[in-house]
RNA sequence: CGCGGGGUAGAGCAGUAUGGUAGCUCGUCGGGCUCAUAACCCGGAGGUCGGGGGUUCAAAUCCCUCCCCCGCAACCA
């Protein structure tokens, strides 16, 4: 195999509770440029997992008369759960309790040992214990345990501690060296002036107060202490110091390590000394992105304001909310969620943008072209240009933005070929075209370039949104590789005329966002119409939405205690329905079996005299009130034909 | 004087390395269209680019200064 590697890890979660959306943002983040690089071909390695250890989780499971195996088990499952529906790509989910990691912290360990970078020494810090916690100086609140507000008392433990000082003049230069190690680039500054210029404290790199985690094989009682066994998942995933290197070969140094920006820092200082210290090639960046801000700030389990991601996706669906956390959130900067941004989203660029282009395109070429998409057989003209130029660059700036892991702005740019689409629509008017036969030719070119452009929105959408891609490329009526491959997106003229393509559900359904304005905007509308209209008159689609299809009388009779009302059978193209028509006084049963009549197909249904109609008859009145059945002028071929 | 980030139209953001007509999305107002999911397209209004000072022919952009918001050492992405 000689295709390019791309290894995209996001952090490993703390499964102490449910995941919240923030959760969700990283990963669908890295999912996305997981998919995207699988889709330029290359051998992609995506790594997620759990974070299992620690006193809080033995805590809690303990509370909970649980081993702490068993209650991590659990709310992995609902882990995995949740990235199956947000259709999350990985391709190894590890778990810090397995045997494969378990092991390989352990040499790590007794290698850093061995060599002098890990040292014995004390410990000391203000333990809680009721809470059974240690705090820093400046975590306590007035001197009390920030948990529980009870007195805390200084202790000392015995701990390993690993020598971040001795790495640290070789990590400023590297740093200093690689600007792009450190991403986004103002973080680079925070780090540097902030932690690694003042000067590196050792860090403490085992514990004695609890025992669920990873043992010291060396020294029973004490277990390796956060995050010496938490970041070596990125390389225990490959099999670092297991029987099999072969994926570490493959895929190590890792292209990126997503997370958000509050882990910067331990993955900016102690893991690329770790590497040093390990004599592995640093990893190539770590990206920082942003927060969701919820409304009233910060999301956090004492505010209330954490959302659950599952209820999310069943509200909305998957690839909206997809598509909300990778569009609104600035690149690397915090972004808001607001349910109401959230939905305006969802109705601006999915259901209105991209779903109605979707859906005017289609019901185009199968109201002009019986569903075939034409060929473009006219000369290309100023505006076709400008758009076949647009969609033919779009994969260059998409893969731009991608490098740079600026995924809204990669959105951006795609969504500009659907704005551009949705103008073209305007400026060609195919439903003027339509009407003339001599421009048949021009009709279908537009039809392709509409259809070709929306081929490639749906091929460079892939890595965004995997569920609306294949809708879209169904409704075309695309689906061998060659037209669906990133190769494929980068040429312009790849649909074949001749393809079939087929009207279906939209792909996204408007949200109404808030009743009222809805309303009022309408209500506004209305009025202004009525406004310039005469008076007595009405808009022509408030016309439309009468209904009349002429029909075919199968049966009629009278209806018992009834002076006026006859009971109709009538076939409306293939359906029979029952009207009751109040004509007794002009026309006997027999008059009107097998003639043609109008009906509105339309109308509410209404129980009449114990009858359900579901219809109604037209007829001339005159002015003395006699009425007389309309009907067509002349026989046309079957019922249930549209009258207007 | 802790450090870092941010302050650009009602909202959310771009633009700041290389000073030169202040831009995008949503909202709002007006117009157009009827192929389409009351969708789409065009136009208008709305900005002392946080305040002040400086450099310059010219500053959102460079320099100085002040103000306001957010985050900042251990298991909250």
């Amino acid at each position: 195999m000689s295709s390019k590697t791309y290894y995209i890890t996001t952090p490993i979660y703390y499964p102490s509770d449910k995941l919240h959306i923030g959760h969700s943002y990283t990963t669908v983040a890295a999912d996305a440029m997981a998919r995207y690089k699988r889709l330029k071909g290359y051998d992609v390695m995506f790594l997620t997992g759990t974070d299992e250890h620690g006193q809080k989780i033995e805590r809690i499971a303990k509370e909970k008369g649980m081993e702490p195996l068993e209650y991590v088990d659990g709310i992995v499952v609902g882990i995995k759960e949740l990235w199956e529906l947000m259709e999350i790509s990985y391709d190894d989910f590890i778990r810090t309790s397995e045997p494969r990691h378990v092991k390989a912290v352990q040499k790590i360990f007794k290698k850093l040992y061995d060599q002098g970078d890990i040292y014995k020494s004390k410990y000391q810090g203000w333990y809680c214990t009721p809470c059974e916690s240690f705090w820093l100086e400046r975590q306590l609140e007035d001197g009390c345990c920030p948990d529980c507000g009870r007195k805390v008392e200084l202790v000392e433990e015995e701990s390993y501690f690993f020598k971040l000082s001795k790495y640290a003049p070789r990590l400023i230069e590297y740093i200093e060296q690689h600007p792009e190690f450190i991403q986004p680039p103002s973080r680079k500054n925070e780090m540097l002036n902030n932690f690694l210029l003042p000067g590196l404290d050792d860090l403490a790199v085992s514990r004695t107060g609890f025992t669920w985690g990873i043992p010291v094989e060396f020294d029973p009682g004490h277990v390796v202490y956060v995050w010496l066994d938490a970041l070596s998942n990125y390389i225990t995933a490959l099999g670092y110091q297991s029987n099999d290197t072969s994926l570490m070969e493959k895929y190590w140094p890792a292209d990126v390590h997503l997370m958000a920006k509050e882990i910067i820092r331990f993955h900016t200082i102690i893991w690329p000394i770790m590497m040093m210290a390990l004599d592995l090639p640093l990893p190539k960046q770590v990206f920082g992105h942003g927060w969701l801000i919820m409304e009233g700030g910060k999301m956090s389990k004492s505010k209330g304001n954490v959302i659950d991601p599952k209820i999310l996706c069943e509200m909305y669906s998957v690839d909206a909310i997809r598509y909300y956390l990778l569009r609104e959130v600035p690149f690397g900067q915090d972004g808001l969620f607001t349910t109401d941004a959230l939905k305006a989203r969802i109705n601006a660029d999915l259901a209105n943008d991209l779903g109605n282009l979707l859906s005017r395109t289609v019901a185009m070429v199968e109201k002009y072209f019986d569903g075939v998409i034409p060929a473009a057989t006219e000369v290309v003209s100023e505006e076709d240009d400008e758009l076949i130029k647009l969609a033919s660059n779009l994969h260059n700036k998409v893969d731009e933005q991608m490098d740079a892991l600026n995924l809204p702005e990669a959105l951006n740019e795609i969504w500009s070929l659907v704005r551009a689409s949705n103008k073209y629509i305007d400026v060609t008017m195919p439903w003027i075209l339509a009407k003339d036969e001599d421009k048949k030719g021009r009709l279908g070119t537009v039809m392709y370039h509409l259809c070709e452009n929306l081929r490639i929105v749906s091929v460079l959408i892939t890595p965004f949104l995997p569920t609306t891609c294949k809708r879209m490329q169904e409704q075309l009526g695309v689906s061998s590789e060659d037209q669906i491959s990133f190769e494929s997106a980068t040429k312009y003229g790849v649909l074949q005329p001749g393809t079939v393509c087929k009207k279906g559900e939209p792909l996204f359904a408007r949200i109404e966002i808030d009743k009222k304005p809805a309303q009022e905007k309408s209500a506004k509308k209305e009025k202004k119409k009525e406004k310039k209209l005469p008076e007595g008159t009405i808009e022509f689609d408030e016309f439309t939405k009468v209904e009349m299809r002429t029909a075919t009388v199968l049966n009629c009779e009278e209806m018992q205690d009834s002076d006026k009302l006859l009971k109709f059978t009538v076939s409306l193209g293939g359906e029979e329905r029952t009207i009751v028509s109040g004509i007794k006084k002009w026309y006997k049963p027999d008059d009107l079996i097998g003639k043609t009549v109008v009906v509105v197909a339309n109308l509410k249904k209404a129980k009449i005299r114990g009858v359900v109609s579901e219809g109604m008859i037209l007829s001339a009145e005159d002015k003395d009130g006699n009425l007389s059945v309309v009907t067509v002028d002349r026989l046309i071929e079957g019922d249930g034909c549209k009258i207007g």
